[in-house]
DNA sequence: CTGAAAGCGCTTACAG
DNA sequence: CTGAAAGCGCTTACAG
């Protein structure tokens, strides 16, 4: 690989000059900076990331956190967010979060205090206390995306709003037994995504049992339909967790006749647990994910789509806009109920 | 961010000797090394590894290049690439290969050369003659997975192999109009993963239409079922590209029994056209899919699995070996042949 | 407009 | 076992 000087010899100038042809900084005269990108051209000089770092204490690389890169939404957002960075000179570094708790420490006690990158992407991962604070002592921007702390600037959806529009939509179609399928960290577990799900979703049926003039009212007990807390089965989000949380609700004296996965893949599985089980969707049960999944079509499934490509793509930029100093603009992420087959009343 | 003359001030002694303290490397005296450990910690130092990048002309980087990375399959490879490159000390630099073709230049005549890694994992991707050029005229070690030509170094599958594996299990459960659904770069493809695993299921197809006793002998011609070229329809890796694809072939004169399709989304795919077509999967139509889908097993998909997670751990694996200068070990991928519901005799 | 020099923060022979 | 010094390959004030 030809250096600088190399450049600089060839062409008869400093490698002051050469580099100021380089990078467009900086007075030259057209004439010099031809010649100079011509001789760069032809030696295939380009200058190295590593003494450029050195030099001017920017990496042009933005590192980014996930958890579960094999999941559909995080590839999917992976994928968007590298396609937004490449033109902007920016490299990607990926951070794999591991479940692995000697891992996660070589990860944010080392690895990432090596200062290999300008900013940070968080991707909806689960993060403990002392790892959101090591990644504050960074040093460089952090942001999220639907992270699980207050305390990280991040780009969220708001997920309380997509449960309620789920169990809106469900309930509007007539379904009072309604079970969801996510996760909760518990009551510390602040702006995890699963667990505002999960929390939207027990508000929003706590409204609705209420009604519209007895919110909360003593009436609400008599109601055999809506009494005790509404159904909830915990699970990984994965297309098999999905169908065995499912299996285990359809099992249940009282199975519910609609079903709110907190992802595609989890509705997916429930679909197929349906077919396993015999039940029929939307006949004889209702399905509604979170996501939209590219097979949500082809599934027939009813969800709120999260339009994750655009995420990762409003995710970069906002990095990019950060890195120049530009504040973050706080707008909450958009999201869209799609309506397709999965969703029907209930058969009575 | 602490620098490595705050540590050795701090412990009284020389940078030099806070170097060897943390790297392990040359002689020095436990005592001395423990107490610049301890600083060290103290004051959170890590070493910048642009900084150590320059000094050593190590990145401890290695380049991951990635075309389609959300689709499951390069979702999951990557993800356990990093899961397994990690552990080991080595960055993962994400290059997404787009169809643009400006980005693509963007990346192979500037990015790569920026000199940011010191090796190139290249999954599966389509790439020209002068970009296997570029990547050749790096300087560091590139390796392969199932890469489109013999000039890369690559850890393979034998995808003739695959399709002969596939095509056999249909001719033996009785089938003899057998469709693929995948594609074909055409004769200059050369090693590109769809276009060998087009080229095995012709040859299979031929191999099997001259039976056992009579090779490409004369009589081939008689046989109905297998006169004129097999059916194929090219189309896009994706489920719905193959519903597509499908669905095209169930509108022709003389649709097929069974669905060879080169990926288990594609293969998704045809399951859903058929169901949508009104045939049944075996009864009405077989199928069978190349991957190993995590969804497979829900949808009873029969499929040549080639193990994803194992080939990013192998291909990592040798990537880690070739930066210590051990040569690869050439052993082709292993795939198995996992029979589920799809498949069954032909209805008759 | 152009260049000499210092500096970015490490590592590594080379001496001692 | 420990340290002073050079060097990795750039960029950027500072002069001219």
């Amino acid at each position: 690989m030809a250096s600088i000087d190399d450049v600089a010899r060839r062409a008869g100038v400093s490698a002051t000059t050469v580099s100021r042809a380089l990078s467009g900084r900086g007075r030259i005269s057209e004439k010099t900076r031809e010649r100079v990108r011509h001789v760069a051209d032809e030696l295939g000089y380009v200058a190295s990331a590593t003494a450029a770092s050195l030099a001017t204490g920017r990496t042009m690389s933005v590192g980014v956190l996930v958890s579960l890169t094999g999941r559909w939404y995080f590839a999917t957002v992976l994928e968007s967010i590298a396609a937004r960075l490449a033109p902007q000179g920016y490299d990607l570094t990926l951070y794999d979060v591991t479940g692995d708790p000697a891992q996660r420490r070589l990860l944010f006690e080392t690895s990432l205090r090596r200062g290999r990158v300008d900013g940070i992407l968080a991707l909806t991962v689960t993060l403990t206390d002392d790892e959101i604070e090591a990644l504050r002592g960074l040093g460089v921007p952090v942001l999220g995306l639907g992270t699980p702390s207050p305390r990280l600037l991040a780009l969220r959806v708001d997920e309380r709003a997509v449960s309620h529009a789920a169990v809106a939509h469900l309930r509007a179609l007539g379904h009072r037994r309604i079970a969801h399928l996510g996760n909760d960290k518990g009551p510390d577990a602040g702006f995890d995504v699963p667990t505002q799900r999960h929390r939207g979703f027990v508000a929003a049926m706590a409204d609705a049992a209420g009604g519209p003039d007895a919110a909360g009212g003593p009436d609400t007990a008599a109601r055999p339909d809506t009494a005790g807390a509404p159904l909830f089965v915990q699970t990984d989000f994965t297309v098999a967790g999905g169908r065995r949380a499912a299996l285990e609700l359809f099992a249940a004296l009282e199975p519910p006749t609609a079903i709110y996965a907190a992802s595609d893949e989890l509705a997916f599985g429930v679909m197929f647990a349906a077919r396993e089980h015999g039940l029929r969707v939307p006949d004889d049960l209702s399905v509604i994910g979170v996501d939209g999944h590219e097979m949500g079509a082809m599934f027939g499934l009813t969800t709120i789509d999260q339009f994750p490509r655009r995420q990762g793509e409003r995710a970069a930029d906002a990095m990019l806009a950060l890195l120049d100093g530009v504040p973050l603009d706080p707008a909450p992420l958009p999201f869209e109920l799609v309506v397709r087959g999965s969703t029907a009343p209930p058969a009575r």
